[in-house]
RNA sequence: AGGACCAUAGCUCAGUUGGUUAGAGCGCCACGUUGACAUCGUGGAGGUCGGCGGUUCAAAUCCGCCUGGUCCUACCA
């Protein structure tokens, strides 16, 4: 092996040799466990979140494998409708100058295609880089051959149930991109405003209690006053009772419209008076509902002023009975010049009473950022009452449960008060609904265009056009889970591998993405589609700030595995940027952050990173200096792994069956070993990943490293040890090794594997050329050979070396210089550790000579240490000095001053005394007795010290 | 406005059912190339567990209030 740890060398080489293999498909063989990838888009690349999830998928994944479980990881990729046309539409202008409509939706659509072909391999490369053992011979993609046959199957079932629905609704319309959105694609910021004051004269002469001839509306929207339907009082309002059911004179506009009472007028606010736009606002839309108002739209697509409004009744259809017109001034004015020019002509007529500035919130489309209208236009449905009621109950009773539980009421909240879905967008991208229409609008909904005739009884030559929207990208993507496996065909692997265990999932799409799929996959396979949900949180910057961009502060997961010069990183951060004035300052940062650029660090130690700091239910602030610690980790046991097999290579392990002796430190670490396989089993159990890594980290390197290897030292180097007890510790050495190779597998799938074909052969479980690490069986804790007497014997040893160590470091003497120390005061027991323990003790603590002292009183002068009642004595002869002796010992005495004295006031509590249980009063007793003694000897050390 | 989560060492975080001398990693200080490892070893410094109050014999842990932060939902005519 290498003398130092050189992650790239060895993981592609073996993530191409697993997957050769055929080690990523379903064994065939035990119990059923699968996960569903959380479909990437298919034209995007990795960032943190992804390799994050990814780890802890993959993670769950391997852990389950190796115990046996008939695993699959199914790996597939989404179409992301609106932001892989955006994408692509961008490319397209920049490179043709041309824009989708240049192209036409079919030459446009076939370039989305051939930017999939080109692009879509990235993610998935990726996505092997770091190590996802998904099974690729599955992959799936939401708009491939058979996701278009669940997807039209699903929608037309929908639709014969009648819980799909086509109608004229207010929804939010995005003026850029022009399509429909669905309220979770919407983003609310806070902004500064204006709010108008309006005076509207009342009609007919009428005036109000206080004697005045008009309302006073405010609006932070001027420009909808063209399409008001009405003003709002609130019924018990008694200041307007008397003019309900009178009318005003619409400013600007001359329509004459009504005065209702609804009780969405608040009496606190402003005149208590409400202009009401049902085709332009969501509220005005419910206040039209209950006072049956006309609906009358006054913008194009595009958000600007028609020429004449169009006028709907609540069912969406013409009406003919209202008044078009608007004036002329406004036609073609986009929103924001309309309002401006409505304020300057309201204000002229001397209708603007006054305005004032008022914080409130913005509308804007997370993915054009052009502020959302709520508009008017013909749309798809899903009725959702009804599919709402089994999800709710599913998480309810038990039959999927979150991770952490509390995201279950959140889940609640929003299930409980769910809107009708919009499912149709007016993109080219996706997946076309499918329903045709004949000329007179009639609407045949079926899987293709000869089922709709067949179904319908329409003569072959009657004309028919489809629909010419396409699915939600999350009414596909809601399938996934059966989807994947074969639906609507009645599939082997879906009879195996559904419901999935677990879906690993950020909190941020359980309502765009869980929530539906638990909806949709009950109502089509009748069964949930998981039957957990792992929620984690959000991967952020260092800082806490999140990932962006335009921040400048994103990482690539793939930098941290292979590490990435300072200008590459600058480049990549400042290139194509949508705002470039920031570029200046982002790279100063960068220099400021990563002065050398960043160093390769292996997909091991970023993967075992995640999961050290995979807590539930809290983001993660990423942690380049954890990301060192464990790529030190990942050295350390390459090296620890380099001494073992040093000592064990070309030698006699036991494997043949001759005799072995174990040492206690053999016995020991066998012992810890069982109990750290029951602590990270049970971590993963939990999905606590973070306990999990810890486990290990502390096993590995507090344990087998620090006290193991070196007590192997005197055993294998010592002339005088029998060639059995060589033979346990080597063997020992070596299975342990193995042990803690398996159980690192799952986290660090590269260096255990590494490490492995090389240690298992000597381990004796290596089944010959080809073997995986992968396919070997995940340790399971056998009680039988936890060693409490072991542990309790090690400690004694730690105890005596920690000791000398103590007084070496405070007393200034050399780590290496030979010393000779004296052991006092113990019991039989104590007595009896000393000799078997000789030869560890000297090698350990560098002692050329360990004694035992029968008398206590014929000790010499010398810094002492305890370890239980037993006395650790460094005789001072010439080493040391003695004002550096006594300043520790008063250090000493007084920290066991604080500590008695803290016990001193608990026992003599009488209400702790007759309270707690007995036992814990009986502990503190002991440990007062133990601190006490201590103290005694430590004064008379000193005494006797302070009198030389 | 309602709700959720968070606040523990300089930094990033653990702390299971209340009883611990409150822990880890990184960073810091001192010493050290002993035959796996300087991507290392040994020892050490560093915390009134955000604040106030309550329950209890006992609170980092349970309850209430407050402050600060993150996020979600709703509303803002």
């Amino acid at each position: 092996m290498d003398k130092t740890y050189q992650p790239e060398q060895i993981e592609n080489r073996w993530y191409q040799r697993w997957e050769e293999d055929g080690h990523f498909a379903p064994s065939g063989e035990g119990e059923p466990y699968s996960i569903m990838i959380p479909p990437p888009n298919v034209t995007g690349s990795l960032h943190m979140g992804h390799a994050f999830q990814d780890t802890i998928m993959d993670t769950l994944t391997r852990w389950r494998r190796m115990q046996g479980r008939n695993t699959l990881w199914q790996v597939g990729t989404d179409h992301a409708g609106i932001a892989t046309q955006m994408l692509v539409e961008r490319k397209v202008a920049a490179e043709e100058g041309k824009s989708r409509h240049d192209l036409g939706r079919e030459a446009f659509t076939d370039k989305i295609w051939e930017w999939k072909h080109e692009s879509g391999g990235h993610i998935t490369r990726q996505l092997r880089r770091m190590g996802a053992s998904v099974d690729w011979s599955r992959e799936r993609f939401t708009m491939d051959d058979g996701f278009y046959k669940a997807v039209q199957e699903v929608f037309v079932q929908l639709f014969d149930k009648g819980l799909i629905y086509r109608g004229k609704r207010l929804v939010n319309w995005d003026p850029t991109l022009h399509t429909a959105i669905s309220d979770l694609e919407v983003e609310n910021r806070d902004q500064q405003g204006q709010f108008w004051h309006f005076r509207y004269p009342l009609a007919d002469g009428v005036t109000t209690e206080a004697g005045l001839d008009h309302l006073v509306v405010a609006t932070t929207r001027p420009e909808t006053l063209l399409g008001d339907s009405a003003v709002a009082v609130n019924p018990e309002d008694p200041r307007y009772a008397s003019l309900i059911g009178k009318f005003v004179d619409l400013p600007l506009v001359g329509r004459r419209i009504p005065i209702v009472a609804d009780e969405h007028a608040d009496m606190e606010k402003g005149s208590g008076c409400v202009k009401i736009t049902p085709a332009h606002d969501f509220n005005d839309y419910e206040v039209g509902k209950r006072c049956e108002l006309p609906l009358i739209n006054v913008f194009s697509r595009d958000a600007v002023i028609l020429e004449r409004a169009e006028t709907f009744d609540l069912q969406g259809r013409p009406l003919s009975d209202i008044d078009t017109s608007l004036p002329s001034a406004y036609a073609g004015l986009s929103r924001f010049e309309a309002r401006e020019r409505i304020v300057a002509d309201m204000e002229a007529a001397g209708l603007l009473e006054r305005t004032e500035t008022v914080n409130n919130t913005l509308p804007f489309g997370d993915r054009s950022g052009d502020v959302i209208e709520p508009y008017l236009t013909d749309q798809w449905f899903v009725a959702v009452e009804n599919l709402a009621k089994p999800a709710i109950a599913a998480v309810e009773n038990g039959d999927i449960e979150f991770v952490p539980k509390n995201y279950e009421n959140m889940y609640f909240s929003w299930m409980r008060d769910l809107q009708d879905w919009c499912i149709s967008r007016q993109l080219w991208w996706g997946h076309r609904i499918p329903a045709w229409y004949d000329a007179d609008g009639n609407v045949y909904v079926a899987r293709t265009e000869a089922e709709a005739r067949d179904k319908h009884g329409l003569p072959a030559d009657m004309p028919l056009t489809q629909d010419e929207d396409v699915l939600d990208t999350w009414f596909s993507s809601g399938l996934w889970t059966f989807g994947t496996l074969g639906w609507p065909e009645k599939t082997e692997a879906l009879e195996t591998f559904h419901p999935t265990s677990v879906l690993v999932t950020g909190f941020d799409i359980i309502f765009f993405w869980v929530a539906r799929m638990i909806m949709l996959t009950l109502e089509f396979t009748g069964e949930v589609p998981f039957k957990q949900v792992y929620v984690h949180g959000l991967v952020r910057d260092g800082q806490g700030n999140k990932m962006s961009k335009s921040k400048g502060n994103v990482l690539d997961p793939i930098d941290l595995i292979d590490g990435i010069g300072l200008e590459s990183l600058v480049e990549k951060r400042t290139g194509n940027m949508m705002q470039p004035q920031k570029a200046k300052a982002i790279a100063k940062a960068t220099r400021q952050e990563f002065p050398e650029g960043i160093e390769s660090h292996g997909t091991d130690a970023l993967r075992f990173t995640f999961l050290s700091q995979a807590t539930t239910g809290r983001d993660i602030k990423f942690d380049m200096g954890r990301l060192d610690g464990y790529r030190n980790f990942c050295n350390k046991l390459w090296n620890a792994s380099r001494y073992v097999l040093m000592n064990a290579e070309g030698q006699d392990c036991g494997a043949d069956g001759s005799e072995v002796e174990l040492s206690l430190a053999d016995r020991w670490i066998i012992s810890r070993l069982q109990q750290t396989e029951a602590q990270v089993t049970r971590a993963m159990e939990e999905y606590r990943f973070d306990h999990a890594s810890q486990a290990l980290y502390e096993f590995i390197w507090n344990e087998y490293c620090d006290w193991y290897l070196e007590l192997s030292k005197p055993v294998l180097w010592d002339d005088d040890a029998t060639p059995a007890s060589q033979r346990g510790t080597r063997r020992t050495l070596v299975r342990v090794l193995e042990a803690i190779l398996r159980l690192a597998h799952p986290m660090m799938p590269y260096i255990s594997e590494e490490i492995w074909q090389r240690v298992a052969p000597l381990a004796g479980t290596y089944r010959g050329e080809g073997d995986s690490l992968m396919v070997h069986a995940w340790p399971e804790a056998d009680e039988a050979r936890v060693d409490e007497a072991a542990t309790r014997n090690i400690e004694w040893l730690k105890g005596v070396i920690v000791a000398i160590r103590n007084i070496r470091a405070e007393l200034n003497i050399a780590p290496g210089k030979p010393l000779a120390a004296l052991l006092t005061k113990g019991d039989a027991s104590d007595r009896e550790r000393l000799e078997a323990n000789r030869p560890f003790l000297a090698k350990l603590a560098k002692l050329e000579r360990l004694d035992w002292l029968d008398d206590p009183a014929e000790a010499p002068l010398a810094a002492t240490q305890l370890v239980g009642d037993m006395e650790v004595l460094v005789p001072m002869a010439g080493l040391i000095d003695k004002e550096a002796e006594l300043a520790r010992l008063a250090k000493e005495i007084d920290k066991q001053d604080k500590l008695i004295g803290g016990i001193e006031k608990k026992l003599g509590n009488e209400s702790f005394v007759a309270k707690a249980p007995e036992a814990v009063v009986q502990k503190e007793r002991d440990k007062l007795d133990d601190l006490s003694a201590n103290r005694r000897l430590l004064v008379e050390q000193h005494d006797k010290i302070a009198a030389l």
